[in-house]
DNA sequence: GCAAGACTAAACAGAT
DNA sequence: GATCTGTTTAGTCTTG
């Protein structure tokens, strides 16, 4: 084995254009290493009314948000009642995570993870009980989780034995005796390099990926493998009106707020069920009227305010020390095992494509929005008031639950908070009145 | 425009 | 001999 001497120019020559992969290559930064994180960043801006809009429209807060989402999922606060995080040696437990990749006949299987192949090798390895692999066991493991690259050029393979050897994050470790595919060595994680793997996973996924100008599939569909994760957690402590959570949701997205290139399977899900409007009234109109007036009041200060205050603690916590991490394992969680999701779809919360073509075939299935059900039901006048509001019931819950999750990650809950307890005061002051 | 990081392609050698 | 693995070089692209 010994180095070789470059390619011939006329082999240079020969070889054809780098492949340009839209949107990747958008992200390639994440994976940087040692970085200054803080430098990366862009900090909370504190803005007045008159500058919300542009605010809004400025992607600075997605950064806030999901930061709170990257702290929130590291479980600093202790908010998640099931943690949205699986173990990674564990894959019994619910999978979360770009759960756009388990199926590779969706489109944004087509599209490439947004990690670096320093990062996959560093999960694929991490993932390992024994966290050594031979590199057949990482490209099985990247093929696992990464659906795009079966079908991707083989490529890549070269570029994971490219990163291996180049890479000064990875050793080989020679095999022992006992063999048992013989060819090649196990690769490991330097120790030395951990901390900068984790940094840079940590930072990883849901910033670039969802600011992204050209990730846009790829940005909605780790929105809504997140929300996944949220729903999986559901807000039991919920106590957020439906109606204030969807108004809220509702400006929040007419806002720009939680805007995709492609609307959320939630916001697809609330476009429809406003339509629905019958089935939904029922949690009255008065608190519509209310919340609407609460969700109209949000100030995107506040906003930012919660971000800048409310998150500063635990990012602080977080960014100042890796270590605070029990260990990688909490990081890159958002990986999810193939199966899980794709296979059965039966994690209840579907993709955009999932939830769109689930409610468009089967409008009463139990994709839910059986709130069709009961808008045809009063529509024709037949019986079955209390079937009718039964199923209101649960639409309404299936609303609270999303509305809270989506909230949840857009950092505009605590603010929810406080402007719902404003509304619960104001409400009982009516009702003494 | 430049530097750095990341990806890709290719060539080649060694091992199985 | 075929295939896999590991190393190295170089080009391209994007971002800061």
């Amino acid at each position: 084995m010994g180095p070789v001497i470059g390619m011939t120019p006329e082999k240079r020559a020969e070889t054809p254009g780098v492949e340009k992969v839209a949107g990747l290559s958008q992200i390639y930064k994440m994976g940087s290493l040692p970085e200054a994180v803080d430098a990366a960043r862009p900090k909370a801006t504190v803005v007045d009314n008159e500058s919300a809009d542009d605010e809004l429209t400025n992607l600075n807060w997605l950064h806030e948000s999901t930061n709170l989402l990257t702290n929130f999922s590291f479980g600093s606060e202790g908010l998640p009642i099931v943690s949205p995080l699986y173990d990674i040696e564990g894959d019994d437990v619910p999978p979360l995570g770009p759960s756009c990749y388990q199926n590779p006949e969706k489109k944004s299987a087509t599209s490439k993870p947004p990690y670096s192949f320093s990062l996959l090798i560093y999960m694929a390895i991490e993932h390992s009980p024994n966290k050594c692999l031979p590199v057949k066991e990482i490209y099985s493991w990247i093929l696992d989780r990464f659906p795009y690259f079966a079908t991707a050029p083989t490529g890549w393979k070269n570029s994971v034995r490219h990163n291996l050897s180049l890479n000064k994050c990875f050793q080989k470790v020679e095999r022992s005796h006992g063999k048992v595919n013989g060819k090649g060595s196990l690769w490991c994680v330097d120790p030395e390099y951990k901390p900068n793997l984790m940094q840079a996973l940590k930072k990883q996924p849901f910033p670039s990926a969802l600011t992204s100008p050209q990730s846009g599939s790829l940005s909605s569909h780790y929105l809504s493998s997140v929300l996944k994760q949220s729903q999986v957690r559901t807000l039991k402590e919920s106590d957020i009106d439906a109606a204030t959570a969807m108004m809220l949701l509702n400006t929040s997205i007419e806002q720009g707020i939680l805007e995709c290139e492609k609307p959320l399977s939630l916001k697809t899900a609330m476009q429809k069920k406003r339509s629905y409007g019958n089935a939904f009234n029922h949690t009255s109109a008065m608190r519509l009227q209310e919340s609407n007036s609460l969700a109209t009041s949000i100030d995107p200060k506040e906003d930012h305010n919660y971000s800048a205050n409310s998150i500063a603690t635990q990012r602080c916590a977080s960014r100042s020390s890796v270590s605070s991490l029990s260990s990688v394992d909490e990081v890159y969680e958002f990986i999810p095992k193939s199966s899980h999701v794709g296979s059965d779809g039966s994690e209840g919360f579907h993709s955009e494509e999932d939830t769109d073509v689930d409610y468009e075939d089967d409008p009463l299935g139990d994709s839910g929005y059986a709130s069709q059900a009961c808008a045809d039901a009063s529509a024709k006048g037949q019986p079955g008031k209390k079937m009718r509001k039964q199923s209101c019931q649960e639409i309404d819950e299936e609303l609270k639950e999303a509305a809270g999750s989506l909230l949840h990650l857009a950092g505009i809950r605590t603010c929810l908070g406080s402007l719902i307890s404003t509304a619960k005061a104001q409400n009982q002051k009516q009702r003494k009145k």
